[in-house]
RNA sequence: GGCUGGGUAGCUCAGUGGCAGAGCAAGCGGCUCAUAAUCGCUAGGUCGUUGGUUCAAAUCCAACCCCAGCUACCA
């Protein structure tokens, strides 16, 4: 693992169909928080995140609202953006498949294809559900009446043929395995790796990359005989069909970065060192995208991340069951900082987690209201009472100094490799540590002798408060991308300056911040001990499923 | 149906041949710096089922039951 000094992090461009739901807006929690990991350790980010806006579906909910396409997902893109500020994400942009540069780069990605001769005009037919739209025969039941969808067993199945313009999969499945045998760690975790892997063994087909009919998307850029589809006026020939949805959503990944009309900067960005996604978009992602990468001559993104989907009482969360939380209510009730800390270690990063409001609140309490909020509180209490506010030094060797070492050691092992809950957890170990050091050394009776003229029990004393300041310290430095609000504030009780902005840049390289008693020398003196997480007494609001 | 993973304490999970573990929740006790917090102790499990291998099985093997994922064009 080399000391990378750019890193390039992107989410899956979200469907902007509804409001988001928590359970969309956790793979971008999970993103901020490595995006912010990388700038305070001072790599040079770019954190991308945004809107999907093209589909059949999103014209027709459009159409029945009686809006154009493009005022509905403008009013859809304003409830993202809420949420994500909601939740302090902080995305270098927010990409928008609308946006204009989006056109030039999906189009430059046709171009390319083309002249690598990886497209080609076929026929495209099956069976159609008007709510869900082409569906393969395994999916569908059939019965005496003929073939139903099993989602909608009363609408009418249609059989559609369409003329569409191919891109030969076909052509990259021993590219794409050597890739696999080359890059064993380019998918993760591995057994998403594994189920791609057995699907490209399985043998490729060849996917349609154009629309005809479907008017609400981007202009494909060439003809039937390869000519541009382009007008005199400068519009595109609608009878040339639009730009198959995922082939222009995937292509948000480099329009991100300047391609191509910004080669330095597309030069200094791509490939992306990582794409976070969901498990249900996968393929998209690690056999389509790569192919359609190859065929431009494009560099492939490092790593890829399928983590899994959050339940509620086992299901999936899902806008359209209606099952899911409203970040804007978790935030209420939890704050931007407890929101992200809970969801990022209540879900497993890697795989499917059931999650309640219960377990949410439980989390807060247990972890940031009682085990580090009290820390600090209880820190700079004693602090205040014992020493008048000065704050005290750590010393080197102490028991917290080497549990420091190692829990700093697995907190950022396991980032690197991105179990978030299971770096929270190591963090958090130390925590433990902290607060059973308080009853270990019970610094209320050592404080008694001292004003009973006890020097030993002083200059114990003063060990064992500038410990706990010393471990306060690093922990809220390390868990600063989780809880970047509260971070700072925990800082400031302890009368340090916190160095990095709002989103994380600028400041020092963290991991020299992380060493204990990076700045032992300091004299400071602390603020009033005021609760960074105040307990929730019983179960708050309940948001309501729905 | 096929392939893959899983079923361990009330909950979430760790544990790949040697006395069943952690965190949370529960009960009891200690302490008083602190946000009724914190620290300690206790309780709680036929390790999915049945059979097999072995001195010894949560762990290895077989069968079965249950759950999840993958098995190509809604995004």
């Amino acid at each position: 693992m080399s000391p990378a000094d750019r890193y390039y992090v992107t989410t899956a461009i979200a469907y902007a169909n509804n409001k988001p739901g928590l359970h969309t807006l956790y793979e971008v929690i999970g993103a901020d928080a490595i995006a912010r990991w990388h700038r305070m350790k001072g790599d040079e980010t770019y954190f991308l995140t945004g809107t999907d806006e093209y589909s059949v579906n999103i014209a027709t909910t459009a159409e029945k609202l009686g809006k154009t396409p493009k005022e509905f997902v403008d009013e859809m893109v304003v409830l993202f953006r809420a949420a994500e500020n909601a939740l302090l994400i902080s995305p270098d942009r927010f990409i928008r498949t609308t946006d204009p540069d989006h056109v030039a780069a999906v189009h430059e990605m046709i171009r390319r294809a083309y002249a690598s001769g990886d497209l080609r005009h076929g026929t495209y037919e099956g069976w159609y559900c008007p709510n869900e739209g082409f569906k393969a025969p395994s999916d569908l039941i059939q019965d005496a009446s003929g073939m139903h969808c099993p989602n909608h067993p009363h609408a009418t199945l249609q059989w559609l043929t369409e003329r569409n313009w191919f891109f030969r999969l076909s052509a990259y499945q021993e590219r794409l395995e050597r890739y696999y045998a080359e890059n064993p760690n380019w998918v993760q975790p591995e057994y998403r790796k594994n189920e791609m892997l057995s699907f490209i063994r399985s043998g490729l087909e060849d996917f349609s990359v154009s629309r005809e009919g479907a008017p609400w998307g981007i202009p494909f850029p060439i003809r039937e005989d390869g000519s541009s589809s382009q007008l005199p006026d400068g519009s595109w020939d609608p009878a040339a069909g639009t730009v198959y949805v995922w082939f222009d959503a995937l292509t948000n990944y480099v329009t991100g970065v300047g391609f191509p009309a910004d080669p330095d900067r597309f030069e200094r960005f791509w490939p992306a060192d990582l794409h976070v996604i969901g498990k249900d978009i996968n393929r998209l992602h690690t056999i389509m995208w790569p192919a359609m990468l190859m065929s431009a001559g494009l560099a492939l993104p490092r790593e890829v991340w399928v983590h899994g989907h959050l339940l509620l009482q086992g299901e999936r969360m899902s806008k359209s069951l209606g099952n899911f939380l409203d970040p804007i209510d978790v935030v209420g009730s939890l704050g931007a900082d407890g929101a992200r800390y809970v969801t990022l270690r209540e879900v497993a990063f890697d795989r499917d987690t059931d999650v309640s409001w219960d377990s949410f609140v439980r989390r807060y309490n247990a972890d940031l209201a009682n085990d580090f909020g009290n820390l600090v509180n209880r820190t700079v209490s004693m602090t205040n009472r014992y020493f008048e506010g000065v704050r005290q030094e750590p010393g080197p060797g102490g028991v917290l100094a080497a549990a420091w070492e190692t829990a700093a050691a697995a907190y950022r092992q396991k980032f690197d490799c991105l179990l978030l809950h299971e770096a929270l957890a190591a963090l958090w170990e130390f925590v433990g540590a902290a607060n059973k050091q308080v009853e270990t050394e019970q610094p209320w009776t050592l404080a008694k002798a001292m004003k009973a003229g006890d020097a030993e029990a002083e200059a114990r004393l003063r060990a064992v408060l500038g410990d706990l300041v010393e471990a306060c310290r690093l922990v809220a430095l390390a868990a600063a991308p989780f809880i970047p609000t509260a971070a700072p504030r925990a800082l400031t009780q302890l009368g340090y300056e916190y160095p990095y902005g709002a989103d994380g840049n600028g400041g020092p390289a963290l991991l020299d911040e992380l060493r204990w008693g990076a700045h032992a020398a300091e004299a400071g003196r602390v603020t009033i001990a005021e609760p960074l997480f105040p307990r929730l007494e019983s179960e708050p609001t309940t948001p309501a499923a729905g």
